[in-house]
DNA sequence: CTTAAATAATAGTAATACTATAATAAAATA
DNA sequence: TATTTTATTATAGTATTACTATTATTTAAG
């Protein structure tokens, strides 16, 4: 189950395998406690490289650039999701709870893990957080696109958006609404972190306090 | 009036005034028109100073990097909604209809414009919703953060939330539902552009799709 | 066992993000 | 008015980044 999920990564996104040897696995690996200790911004592949004990120009032949290994970590990231709900959902029928649900794998990043991965989990969800928009948010997202990089976030989004049209058949904006949800576990779970004032977290003890917003909104939304 | 907002600019986020010289306003203008064409990770002070006919240096003299330089833009435009939001809310009692005109606001970007400025909008909107999360989507947010530099975002986001608790006085996430509004005005109205299968931008012949949107989402969820 | 192909290491370059110092201009004071 | 002082810009530099080209080494194939 492991390897089907890290055969879907779209290939597209690097110039070898990373999966295909040690030192791939070592700079994916490592690449994720790297980008979480220094920020997107301030890692480099020079860094990189000298943490695993290789040169950049090993990096290079792996990943075009740092944010192609970005988007390589963050197509993982979704199709890790996107098994979640496949397992998760399955024995679900109320398409209700299933959205629940889905904010639930969406917002309780830890824990519903499946399996051993062989990276830090929480560093994962760290960088999915503050740099997953840095993945679309670039001058090129147009061209890009067109290399399917962001289907695995669209396949998400999409079946957020069917488990919205089943509750609520008259409404106007599933996709809208699914990508804003995704979009505000990011920025809500960000700021009531470093900007709370952005937030009423401070007004609720709850830990899961995304989830519970979020979970109030759709259901007030999708009146149930 | 125009001087006003631009005295609201926060100090902190510049080394000299740009304001205050011929210099200091070219710059600022002409990085609006750099940073839309260039995109801010290809934008450079190099870049700048020459488009001006100046040097690197004499940038550096207004700002300690790009980044505040961003932050600046983005302090304006924050002072400048603020500053909509007090003449064109004035006049209207029903918070309901408030809450409406934020929107309305928030994502009619042009045209509401109040006499003029030296600066092209469009452009400075395109770098709101494009580059406006770069503001604080780094690894020292905690630190900027003391510096008030995220200020006017957060007095935006604070009567956003007064107007909502004014609707429902119930609605225990006043503050979250304000800063997801937003931040959904800028990525909505880029998916729509960009990503437009994160949205449902085709299935409705709106140009004002991201107004509608949102406008049904809290009518739905502050059940008016 | 040899040759070819794949991979990694070494050594570069151009651009970026600054900084230090020198030159010039403007302002303030004698 | 002359002369300091100060403010501002220009010149020239450095360390780092983001790559690339070439060479060396390992692995695999015939």
């Amino acid at each position: 189950m492991d390897l089907l999920l890290q055969f879907r990564v779209n290939s597209n996104l690097f110039l070898r395998d990373p999966e295909s040897s040690v030192i791939g696995k070592q700079i994916v690996r490592k690449s994720i406690d790297l980008i979480d200790d220094l920020g997107f911004e301030h890692f480099t592949f020079k860094k990189l490289a000298i943490e695993i004990g290789t040169t950049e120009a090993t990096v290079y032949r792996y990943f075009e650039n740092k944010h192609r290994l970005l988007l390589y970590i963050l197509n993982w990231y979704w199709s890790y999701v996107e098994y979640l709900f496949l397992i998760q959902l399955r024995g679900i029928q109320d398409p209700k709870e299933k959205l629940v649900k889905v904010l639930d794998i969406l917002t309780n990043h830890l824990s519903n893990g499946f399996g051993e991965v062989d990276f830090d989990q929480s560093k994962l969800i760290q960088i999915v957080i503050k740099e997953g928009s840095k993945t679309y948010l670039v001058k090129d997202v147009k061209e890009i696109n067109q290399e399917e990089v962001f289907k695995p976030y669209k396949e998400i989004c999409e079946q957020i958006s069917q488990i919205i049209v089943s509750i609520d058949s008259q409404y106007l904006y599933p996709h809208s609404l699914a990508s804003t949800l995704i979009e505000a576990v990011h920025h809500q779970t960000f700021f009531s972190i470093y900007l709370p004032k952005l937030t009423d977290y401070s007004k609720h003890n709850s830990k899961n306090y995304v989830f519970e917003y979020l979970k109030n909104l759709v259901s007030s939304l999708l009146n149930y």
